[in-house]
DNA sequence: CTATAACTTGGAGTCGACTCCAAGTCAAGG
DNA sequence: CCTTGACTTGGAGTCGACTCCAAGTTATAG
């Protein structure tokens, strides 16, 4: 299998979804390493840079600023990250981040869902989301009503309310 | 039980957990409705209005813009959705946006943990996401390395790649 | 030899979502 | 009566993340 195969930034840009320009303008803020260049000046990417802007439009879903994603871009190319503590506890830390969100995500199906059978069962009990949301679900097979957060919207930046009190 | 009482709009940024100054935003841009006023001109709020603020605050955490939140808000307060066919179609099509924002938040997931445990049992196979991702987890109980998406990592806008070609 | 296409660069412009500001109103306390 | 605090308004400013542009280079095809 030829593992050294190269791409233009063309093809990068169609594998990664991630246009050629915003490929550029990681480079320009140094999110991803200055890309090397071929004889013309052209960049050339390897698989590996593919697997690399891949996390990045990976852990942009999943709402993290491009400002943060630095280790763990260091993280998957080659540093064992046992060996960096505070990068450990890092990854730990968003991967909190990570489950919260999800949770918060399966809210937003769950009170969907509940909305959509309300309509296919013209019930008109004035439900909201914050209290019994899904009891008679059986459309599809769900563990759990995803329950432990309790429809509390995961808050997780507890700041506002008068911060402008010098 | 006091159904009906009222909150200043500091009071409600609080409990929701949204700035003042973007509540009044979001009325600004009639994401939310006038809110009423109280003689001397106070925005007040009930408990209808944090719960609108809430699903607002919780439907940001599914990526959705604001100027397509309108619909939601809609069928959070009183409509019922079966009577609007369009909506019911936006309500499942937004439903699949999140399953598979939840696969690809998931991924992420795994990726973490795969590092995490790399590091811990010291492992060198230069692995990446994309292939084996949790073969060895048993951390967990993980139904399936949610294979659905198979590391595609959800490319929602299969836009990009030379639209600049006039 | 020239046109086309694929790239390069630096920099400007856009857009969504806030966030901050100044000037003003109103109510209660000392 | 004056200050303090909580609010109001319209509008300006900021910030992150692109996105677009113009001018230039190089390679290939006709």
């Amino acid at each position: 299998m030829k593992e050294n195969q190269t791409f233009t930034i063309k093809q990068t840009a169609k594998q990664t979804g991630i246009s050629q320009d915003t490929i550029r303008y990681y480079e320009k803020i140094a999110l991803l390493p200055r890309a090397d260049r071929k004889d013309n000046g052209h960049r050339v990417y390897r698989q590996e840079d593919i697997k690399t802007i891949r996390l990045i439009s990976c852990l942009k879903k999943t709402g993290m600023p491009l400002d943060e994603m630095q280790p763990f871009l260091a993280v998957s190319s080659d540093t064992d990250p046992a060996e960096y503590p505070e990068l450990v506890e890092h990854l730990r830390s968003h991967r909190e981040n990570i489950v919260s969100q999800i949770a918060s995500l399966q809210q937003v199906v769950d009170f969907i869902d509940m909305k959509l059978e309300e309509g296919k069962y013209r019930r008109d009990c004035s439900d909201e989301i914050q209290e019994g949301v899904s009891e008679k679900m059986m459309g599809k097979p769900k563990p759990k009503p995803v329950s432990p957060v309790e429809m509390s919207f995961f808050s997780h930046r507890p700041e506002q309310a008068s911060r402008r009190t010098p």
